[in-house]
DNA sequence: GTTCGACCAAAAAACTAAAATGGTCAATTG
DNA sequence: CAATTGACCATTTTAGTTTTTTGGTCGAAC
């Protein structure tokens, strides 16, 4: 009745677990569909059965990816108890998650201008999900009357972005310490505001 | 009694605003001497009377624009009345100073990644110099019992490191009156934080 | 003190031929 | 029919070479 036999989804999954270690280390330009085949023990030709290009390939190596990641958040997530732990959670699994990524695909850093457009679509779902997350905590927090909001889009949008600007900064600290010292820093701020009560 | 006549500062100050047409519309790599000299109606020889090397006149471009930025984001500040005001006016100032200064020179976004090892360190005494006018305000802003900060040094890195991944998603969005949207809504949150009170 | 033409070593651009690569397809296998 | 592959091709990438350009120096001239 399934549309997929499981040796096929065998040979699909021994495909991308072969393109991930390869793209890892080469990144995207370097890696040849040559390379990946040999690693998965098939002929080149045969990749083409399972997916339609290179970019195909590429795409099923980082979505499965992702998909560890936001189950690794979602989990960290629900395991907060108060919308604060949730936040103190998604905050720093998300920079963990994302540092140790990045620097298992290290080779894309050279990479990082040819940006193509099936990436930036990629990413560009990616940050949705980001945003919803933060929304959805933010919610819960003004449904437990923890957080006061205005402005629930407009405001998980700017907590997203700064977000976003601490992760190319602390890219390159590897001191943990130091980093949650900073996290920790940055949602005292982000709760109790600069004005003294 | 000086060191250099009226003279000297007069070519020298025609070199540097030809050469900052050529650098903003070419870059540094594709700039030429001898493109900046003939701007300068001189020969290209004549320019290393005045300047040692090609960084140094680049140098002198950069360093005298930073001068003006950092004049007008001084003068705004200042005009401030209360410490939120010169938050405000400090972030405001900021995006569009730097906004404007970064489609002056467009065309370094092409080599954006050929980050040459003196752009680094102009890069990094400007750093400074935010850092060092955030701690400014948050200082007065402590003096006068409007803010209450723990780490004062801290809280400035911290705010400076998200004010910068903000200047990166802004700098796409050309719609001012979005832009303002988002700067307010993002000083609300540092001010006031996101827990109910 | 200024300006600049002549000059040089080094870097970049232009060009070319050879090799590699993404992708197709018909044939083969089980 | 599902899966595999070797032969093949158009296009791109690479490597190697030559040519041009460029940043910078120097001494002469004003």
């Amino acid at each position: 009745m399934e549309l997929t036999t499981h040796q096929e989804t065998d040979v699909r999954q021994n495909i991308i677990n072969a393109a991930r270690e390869i793209f890892a280390r080469y990144g995207f330009r370097k890696t040849t569909m040559d390379e990946i085949a040999r690693a998965a023990r098939k002929g080149k030709s045969s990749l083409y059965h399972y997916f339609k290009s290179k970019e195909e390939v590429f795409q099923a190596v980082v979505e499965q990816e992702a998909a560890e990641v936001k189950a690794e958040i979602n989990r960290a997530v629900a395991a907060g108890r108060t919308p604060e732990e949730k936040f103190r959670a998604y905050v720093l699994t998300r920079m963990t998650a994302l540092q140790r990524v990045a620097n298992f695909f290290r080779a894309f850093k050279d990479e990082y201008l040819e940006s193509y457009s099936f990436i930036e679509q990629l990413r560009e779902s990616y940050n949705q999900y980001e945003i919803a997350t933060i929304t959805s905590i933010l919610r819960e927090g003004m449904a437990k009357k923890v957080f006061a909001v205005k402005d629930l889009e407009l405001t998980a949008y700017t907590i997203f972005i700064a977000a976003k600007g601490l992760e190319y900064s602390w890219a390159l600290e590897s001191d943990r310490k130091k980093i949650e010292t900073n996290i920790d820093c940055m949602l005292d701020i982000l709760f109790y505001g600069l004005v003294r009560k």
